[in-house]
Parts: structure tokens; C-alpha cells; sequence
DNA sequence: CTCCATTGGATAGTAGCGCTCTCCAATAAT
DNA sequence: ATTATTGGAGAGCGCTACTATCCAATGGAG
């Protein structure tokens, strides 16, 4: 199993050009080297570019994301719970540290009794998305937030059943699943509208 | 209620290069105009600029698509389904047209006896993101799959519930309310995520 | 051993997006 | 009459994600 970087472009569809730049920028490791002018890839290889397009195309993550992605999946934390984070914050832009309040996220986590770090940058990110809401004229009312959340409460549980105990596999399956699933809920909410609206408005 | 172009950037906090960059482009209807060189503004243009900017930063939507997504909001179907339609052809940038199977989305619908137009291009997104899921190394099992549909056909449910009867109102509702969502419920996710996590595997 | 294709490595260039800056004559406000 | 502002249009900028070109070193085929 073992290629050049030539092969690995055939194989996975990617301009060499292409590798080279993702080898530069952190995002492939380097194959093993064979002297000055040929290096060796492997099925390892494959799967990261596969990864990498797939986190970059369905997952809509920019390539510093994709970066930060890949850097996890290098360095596992022990501790169960923190995979979580690790991934999340790969994921999230969240690179400000505003100390904001967030009341209406943190009343939402209280109401619900989840527990949530209360520094998490999720509150405030929740914060700024309902008040962009409601600046552009569309308030979106307590209960219906306590639903919404009801439900993706549902979808969050099977995303933690389904992290296997293999920890090596646990970091793939939390980073890549929380990112590749996230467009497949989003267009099934499109589905379950167009289902519930022929539902209740009728077809013709 | 009348102002012009730099009071309107006042209000918005949107710079005037960037209100007649917005004007160019389609994105923001022209003032009454007063004169060569003076034109009009009111209430409704600062509405459409706290709209067009919250699409763009909470609902991360290119230029491109806020165009759609405008234009959609000032020709309104009267047909009450297709509102939704037109509302999510301006989101998602299917301009493809390839006439593909998507075997386990159709599958999917067929599975949960959804009512969808068979050749809804949601159900070519559904099956590319299943494939780039499988891709990269993490494949969605069916019986998963049909959790998260039930999950987001709850969302749904509610998102069509909320629609006003009010036709006017109506389109902005639908089209505000499922781009802005959308990342709404993806942090509800993650913090479901923390949540269900915490619970499981400890706080410490 | 020779010769040509390929490789790794580096640099520069490109296309698109979302502004932002600069200039202008016309005009409104004072 | 003077000054500030406006609409309009074009060019320019910073960023991202590539892509293209060049190079000497080398590997493999004959």
C-alpha cells in the first residue's frame, strides 16, 4: 500500500498542486521520505485527503478550520468529556472572549437544567444568533426555543451513544461526525418542512 | 420617517460605501428619489439592511444567496406550499441538475412515509452528504438516520406551525426564520452534546 | 550509463468574494 | 456665495483556496 504523490492525486481526485499546498500548510502529513526527490504515501494518506475534502465540501469548514480539525484528531485528550470540547472548539470561530451575560441562553440552560460550563463560548454564540434574530425581525418566542431544544436534546444523545469506546476511534467519530452531520440535520429540517407543510397545506 | 443615505448608516452601523455597494448589487431597493443627488430613506430600508446583515453574519449566507433570499421576499408566491419552496431554492446553491438517484435518501423518505417531490434537489444534498460522510470514514447507519429525521421532523413541525396567516408576514417568517435557525439549532446541538455528555461521563 | 519523466520544494500568480476608497459633478443647506 | 453632502461609478484591497511555473535532484527504462 504504498504510492506516490502522483498516485495519491488519481486516487483521491485532488490536483498534486493541491497536495503539495496541503502538505505546506499542515493539513496531510509527509509521506516517508525515499531520498531527496520521492516520498511514500499510504492508505493513511488517502483517508486524510478524503477527510480533508469531505470537512471542506459537505462540512463547509475553511481550511484553518480543517487544520485545527486534524490537529485533534492527532492529539486525543484522555479524558472522555473533553473530546467534546476539543472538537467543538476546533469548530466554532469563537475566538472572542467577550465576559457577555447571554440571558436569555443562560435562562434557556437553567430552564432546562442541562449542564452547560457556564463560560462555555456556545452561550454566547446562542446569544448573538437570537439577537440577530431578532434584529432582523423575526423573534423567536421562549417556547419555541424550549422545543427547539427539546429536540436537538434528542439528536445529541445519539451522537454520544454512537462514539465507540476505542478512543482512537472516539476522536474521529466526535469531530467528523459533529461537522459532516450538522448539513444532514439541516437538510432534513428542509424535508420535514416540505413533509409537514404538503401535510397540512395539501399537495396539488 | 425619512433619512438619508448617511443617517442610514448611522442607524445601521453599515457603512455608506458599503449602503451603495448594497444598492448596486440589488440587495437594498433604491430611496424616493429627492432630486440628482439626493435620495430618501425610511424605516423599511433600515429593516432590509439589520436583515441583510443578519443574514450574512448569523446565517453565514453569501451575497449571493441574501440576493435570492430578497427577491423572494418582495415577490411572494400566493400558493401557500410553494412559499417554502421558494424559499429554500433561494438557500441551498443546488444549481445542480444532475438527475441522480440518491437511493438512501429516497429510501429514507420512503422509510418514514414522507410526502416529498421526488425530484427535490434536497434529496441530492441529502445523499452527497451521506456520501461524504462515508468518505470520510464515518458512515451514518440507517436506523441513526431515521433518528435524526424524526428528531428534525419535530423542528419542523414547529417551524411550520409558527408561520403566520398573514401572507406578507408569512414570507419573511419562512425565509428569515430557516436560515437563522439554522445555526441555532446547530449550538443547541452542541450544548445537547455537552449536556448528554456531562451526564454520562461525569462533570469532575 | 544515459536519458527522460517525475518528484519535492519553493515562489508567484489567479479567481472570487465582500467590501472600502477615491474621485466627481450636482446640489442642498447656510 | 460658500461649504458640505450626496449619488454614482470605478478601481483597489485583503483574504482564502487554490493553481501554475520553475528548478535541481533523482529514479527508472533501455
Amino acid at each position: 500500500m504504498s504510492m506516490k504523490i502522483s498516485q495519491l492525486s488519481d486516487e483521491t481526485g485532488v490536483a498534486r498542486a493541491t497536495l503539495k499546498y496541503y502538505l505546506r500548510e499542515g493539513l496531510l502529513h509527509a509521506g516517508a521520505s525515499r531520498g531527496r526527490t520521492q516520498a511514500d504515501y499510504d492508505a493513511s494518506h488517502v483517508a486524510r485527503v478524503r477527510l480533508v475534502r469531505a470537512l471542506i465540501e459537505a462540512g463547509g469548514l475553511s481550511l484553518a478550520s480543517v487544520k485545527e480539525v486534524v490537529q485533534a484528531l492527532e492529539s486525543p485528550p484522555d479524558r472522555r468529556h473533553d473530546l467534546l470540547g476539543a472538537a467543538q472548539c476546533a469548530l466554532t470561530g469563537s475566538t472572542r472572549a467577550e465576559p457577555v451575560s447571554c440571558p436569555r441562553a443562560r435562562a434557556l440552560m437553567n430552564d432546562l437544567s442541562w449542564r452547560i460550563d457556564p463560560g462555555s463560548p456556545l452561550l454566547t454564540d446562542l446569544e448573538h444568533q437570537l439577537d440577530a434574530a431578532d434584529a432582523a425581525g423575526v423573534a423567536v418566542p421562549d417556547e419555541r426555543l424550549r422545543t427547539y431544544a427539546t429536540s436537538m436534546h434528542e439528536v445529541a444523545q445519539v451522537d454520544v451513544e454512537s462514539v465507540p469506546d476505542d478512543p482512537q476511534g472516539a476522536v474521529r467519530q466526535v469531530v467528523v461526525a459533529t461537522v459532516l452531520i450538522d448539513p444532514i440535520l439541516i437538510t432534513l429540517r428542509r424535508l420535514g418542512q416540505q413533509d409537514v407543510s404538503a401535510q397540512r397545506f395539501g399537495l396539488d
